[in-house]
DNA sequence: TACCTAAATGATAATAATAATCATTATAGG
DNA sequence: CCTATAATGATTATTATTATCATTTAGGTA
């Protein structure tokens, strides 16, 4: 019962892809890692187990793990792209310090909702959103 | 009472900035161009009437901008960073066709009331913020 | 008006993230 | 075991953005 696992598999046999040693540790190391990581990140961690593994195999895989719904690209500010497992937690939004960068996940049920009536209302099919609020956190106003 | 250069003629003096022909006529074109404008696009406008004008120059003076409150940077997936009006017209979201690329503007008053409660519940100042719908548009579904 | 300081410009190079290329290797089905 | 082709890893290309720097120019001042 490793949803993530089984979502994967799923994927990977439906689009006819193949399993490899090193796509199999990229996984294993992306699970076990931080919540939002960086390609750059997810390679360093990877060449402990695979000492030969190409930085352009963790960004090729980083971005299969997106395209399974394994994970979720979030882009902030200039910052590097960073991964975000998806599986084994709600979706959320970002409030962002302008200042420390640093950000902090939220969720409010009814703007959910109220997104959905919003797209409703425009005749648009949603399938993702992002919400995030700029400002400064506790610590820098 | 052209509100724009009200504001823009503000944030020159304080910050002790300096009037340029170029500087004149990128916000000037920039004012009378589409609502949201990609450096290249200005930069090509721009150069009917400043044939000399340096990419560098219409990059900077947009940036510019954004800091005085002019103009708001919108960056979609990999398009380029576009710039936006923000004067004479309401802030809004966007719902962002997957399949087109194309974008609607749409405003909800209770959503944009639920962010700030959000923010506040989290001790944090919002400033801006950005919330983008992925889907598809009625022509693409 | 001439002068002077620093802002602005324009050309170019640097940076950096991401994507593309391609020869080689390896998987998985027959 | 064979074969087709997916995947890898090294490298290069691409592309947007930023930095650099010599030169020009704005605008306050003597």
């Amino acid at each position: 019962m490793n949803k993530a696992k089984d979502i994967f598999e799923r994927y990977i046999k439906e689009k006819g892809l193949r399993h490899t040693r090193q796509r199999q540790a990229i996984l294993d190391t992306f699970l076990a890692a931080d919540k939002h990581i960086t390609v750059e990140e997810l390679f360093n961690l990877v060449r402990r187990t695979e000492p030969d593994i190409g930085y352009a195999t963790v960004d090729r895989n980083l971005k299969l793990m997106s395209a399974c719904g394994l994970a979720d690209e979030i882009k902030i500010g200039k910052q590097k792209t960073r991964y975000e497992q998806k599986i084994g937690q709600e979706h959320h939004d970002h409030l962002i310090c302008l200042k420390c960068e640093r950000f902090i996940e939220v969720r409010d049920e009814r703007i959910e909702k109220l997104q959905d009536k919003l797209a409703e209302a425009n005749d648009f099919l949603p399938q993702k959103h992002k919400l995030e609020i700029y400002g400064l956190c506790k610590k820098c106003r």
